[in-house]
DNA sequence: TGTACATCAGTGAACGCGCGTTCACTGATGTAC
DNA sequence: TGTACATCAGTGAACGCGCGTTCACTGATGTAC
C-alpha cells in the first residue's frame, strides 16, 4: 500500500514537472503549446506525455485551471499585503496591483485566461470557483465596506431589471448579501482592470504609455473612487500603528 | 495606359476579394488564418495568392489595418447617429455602443486588434492613424465638452509627472489642447470599454451576464459619469427639436 | 489593322517542416504467495 | 526471504495531416511597332 503511494507521489511530481515545462514553453514560444517541445524540454519523447495527460487539450485545461488559481493567489497576496485591514481602498488597490504584476510576469498564462479562446476551448465546470476567485476578492472588500458603512449603499438605482437578475445570480454564487447595484459597481472595477491589464499585456501600450505602473495606479484609483471606496480619514489613520506602510505596500 | 489601369483595377479587386475571403475564414475558423483555406474559398490554388501578397504576414497585416479602420468607422457611425450634437453623453455612449456592436459582429477581427498578438506581430508604422482613430473620437467629444463648458476642467490634479509626460505626448498626436488630466479621464473610459468588450467577445460572460447590451449600457454610463459627461439639462433638451430620438438611437 | 513580343495571373507538383497521436516494445518497479 | 507475475513509465518508429512557400510551366491579356 505504501509502495503504491510512492509510485503515485512520483507520478504526481512528474505531472507537475510537465506542467512546469509547459509553462516555460508558453513563456518562451507563446500560446501555441507544442507537446513535442514540452517533451523535449523534459528530455523525454513526446509520446511519454500521454502517460500523464490524455491529450494536448487535457494538459492545456490543467494549465488554465492552475493559472486561474495563480491569479487568485496573486490577488489575495495583494490584498493581504495591506496591514490596515480597514483601509478598503488600499486593499482594493493592492488586489489590482497584484493582478497586474502577475499578468505582466506571466503574459502567456494571462493570455490563456483573458485572450481569445482557442478553437477547442471548453471551460470545465469545476473551474467555476477558480474563475470567480479574483472578482470574489474584490466583491468581498466592497461587501465589508458596505457592512461597516465605509461604502454607501447605492440604494434603488436605475438598474434595468434584466441586469439585476444577472447580478442577483452572481450574488448567489458568492454567497454575499451585497445589493445588486453595488455588485455592478464592483464589476465595473473588474472590467476596467481586465481592460487596462489586457491592453498592457497584449502590447497596446507600446509607444503610448511608458509610465505603466504609475499610470495603472492612477487609473485604478479613479475607478475605485467611482465605486465608492475612499481613503481612510485622518482619524481612522491615527488609530492605526503603522499608517504610512500602507500606501507603499499597495503600490510596491 | 488605360488598358494598364484596367489590369490594375482588376488586380485591386482581386486583392479585395482575397481579403474578404480571408475575413470569412477568420470568422469561420478563428484567428489561425490558413492561406490554403483562403485560396480554396476563392477557388484558386494556394500559390496564386502570392501574386497579391508577399506572404501570410503581409495578408494578415492588411487585414489588421482594415480592421482598425472598420472599427473606427463603426465608432464614428455610433457618434454620427446622435442627432443632437450637443448631447455629448449621448455621443459618447453612441461611440461605445458602436464599438461593441462591431466587435460582437466581427469577433475574429476584434481579436486581431485586441487579442494577444501572434509571434510575428509587428505593427507597421503607418497604421498609427488607424489605431488612434477610435480613442481619438472619444477624445474629441471630451475636448468639445471642455471648450463649451459641458465638461469641467479637472484642474491641476494629482497626476504623477511621468504619467503627465505620456499624455502630453498623446495630446500632441491628436493635436488637441485638452489638458492631460482630462485626457487621462477619457483614457479610463477607453480602457474600460476595451475591457468589457473583450470579456464579452472572448466568452468570459458566458453563463455570467445574459443581458449583455443592457449591462454594457449601464456600465458605460457609469464610467461616462466618472469622466464628467452629463445628460443634457431639460432646458438644453427643450431647445432641441427631436430630443427623444437621441436616447433610442444611442442604444439601438 | 495586324503581327511579334512582353507581361502577368494562375496552375500543379513538390519541398521540408512540425504537429498530435498510435502502437508494439522494453525494462524497471511493485505485488502476492 | 525468494520467486513468479503484474503493473506501468518511457522508447522509438510510424501514421497522416495541414501548413507556408518555391518553381517551372501555360495560356491569356496588354503593348509596341
Amino acid at each position: 500500500m505504501r509502495a503504491t503511494s510512492v509510485r503515485a507521489r512520483v507520478r504526481a511530481e512528474m505531472a507537475d514537472a510537465i506542467k512546469a515545462a509547459a509553462r516555460h514553453q508558453l513563456a518562451v514560444n507563446g500560446v501555441n503549446l507544442s507537446l513535442r517541445a514540452v517533451a523535449k524540454e523534459m528530455g523525454m519523447v513526446s509520446s511519454a506525455l500521454y502517460r500523464y495527460f490524455a491529450n494536448r487539450d487535457d494538459l492545456l485545461t490543467a494549465l488554465i485551471a492552475d493559472a486561474w488559481n495563480d491569479l487568485g493567489e496573486a490577488a489575495e497576496a495583494g490584498d493581504a499585503a495591506i496591514a490596515d485591514r480597514t483601509d478598503l481602498l488600499g486593499r482594493w488597490l493592492g488586489v489590482c496591483h497584484g493582478v497586474r504584476r502577475w499578468a505582466v510576469a506571466h503574459p502567456a498564462e494571462y493570455t490563456l485566461l483573458f485572450g481569445s479562446p482557442g478553437p477547442g476551448c471548453t471551460a470545465p465546470e469545476d473551474t467555476l470557483p477558480a474563475v470567480t476567485r479574483t472578482p470574489g476578492i474584490l466583491l468581498r472588500i466592497l461587501d465589508e465596506g458596505l457592512r461597516d458603512g465605509r461604502v454607501t449603499d447605492p440604494g434603488p438605482a436605475a438598474l434595468p431589471e434584466e441586469v439585476r437578475a444577472d447580478f442577483d445570480r452572481i450574488r448567489a454564487i458568492h454567497g454575499v448579501g451585497t445589493p445588486a447595484d453595488l455588485i455592478v459597481r464592483g464589476f465595473t472595477g473588474w472590467t476596467h482592470l481586465v481592460g487596462i491589464v489586457s491592453l498592457e499585456v497584449f502590447g497596446r501600450f507600446t509607444d503610448v504609455i511608458e509610465a505603466r505602473e504609475a499610470h495603472f495606479d492612477h487609473q485604478v484609483r479613479q475607478v475605485a473612487g467611482l465605486i465608492g471606496l475612499q481613503p481612510p480619514t485622518p482619524l481612522q489613520r491615527a488609530c492605526r500603528i503603522e499608517p504610512r506602510a500602507v500606501g507603499r505596500t499597495a503600490r510596491g
